[in-house]
DNA sequence: ATTCTAATGCAACTCAGTTGCAATTAACCT
DNA sequence: AGGTTAATTGCAACTGAGTTGCATTAGAAT
């Protein structure tokens, strides 16, 4: 599914600021803040960003991560994969490898594993 | 190990607040944030509560969790088990009885699931 | 082209968590 | 037991990620 497509096949309306947003995050293999975003896109507004974030999250479109800095993280959720918050050096590592346990009753839409990551733990 | 050992055996000075926290999160079956904190302890100082929290996880007695609702949560780290937040009801569920992971060159402190709970899927 | 309503952009706001600092006090030493 | 000192507390002021109100803009439908 193209990005215009992700957008209207929701009932939403193709603009600007929404054509951009999936464009920049198309090219991330991490999740990013809006701290980041912003460095990549400097003429986007913030209350703009967070509006679509949650719009993207309701629509499946974006897929957003608590970090351990109480920051929100977000990337597009074609790839449904855990992710590690390193809780040394803040790094969050997309564990595209790693399958998503089942949870009895429960419907799980992801998982964060927190702890050091290989680099912080060799020292 | 009792609470004051807990805090004493870190170097750590056994103050009334310490006291009292340890006291009020040993009677916790779930992690709290510090506004239900605040309600089982209306006389704790919020700065005193957040400066202790920090301590506490430097020493590992301790654990705080991210919501998703940009508030943290914690609990005592004695037994130490995965965390289901609710992405609608926004409840934390302990997972005492589901195993963590490994994850091979990672050192794993804790998972988060989140999705929908049990009560949250039935509707 | 006109109309209608969703979405934007800006400034003001919220509130969980942090920080600076003077006052207190637990632990250590004699 | 009393005196010293550095860790901790309590309060008020601050920070900053994220939200909200509202006037303006611009998709989409007819
Ligand atoms: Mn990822
Ligand atoms: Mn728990
Ligand atoms: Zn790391
Ligand atoms: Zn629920």
């Amino acid at each position: 599914m193209t990005p215009n497509e992700k957008i209207t096949t929701n009932g939403l309306r193709l603009t600007a600021p929404r054509k951009k947003i999936l464009a920049v995050f198309s090219h991330q293999a991490h999740p990013i803040s809006f701290e980041e975003y912003a460095s990549l896109d400097t003429t986007m507004d913030k209350s703009t960003f967070y509006r679509n974030m949650q719009t993207f999250e309701a629509a499946n479109i974006i897929q957003g991560i608590e970090s351990d800095e109480g920051k929100r993280y977000f990337e597009l959720s074609d790839t449904i994969h855990p992710h590690f918050v390193c809780q040394q050096c803040h790094n969050i590592t997309c564990l595209d490898e790693t399958p998503i346990p089942k949870l009895n009753g429960y419907h799980v839409n992801s998982i964060t594993y927190k702890g050091q990551c290989p680099q912080c733990s060799d020292l």
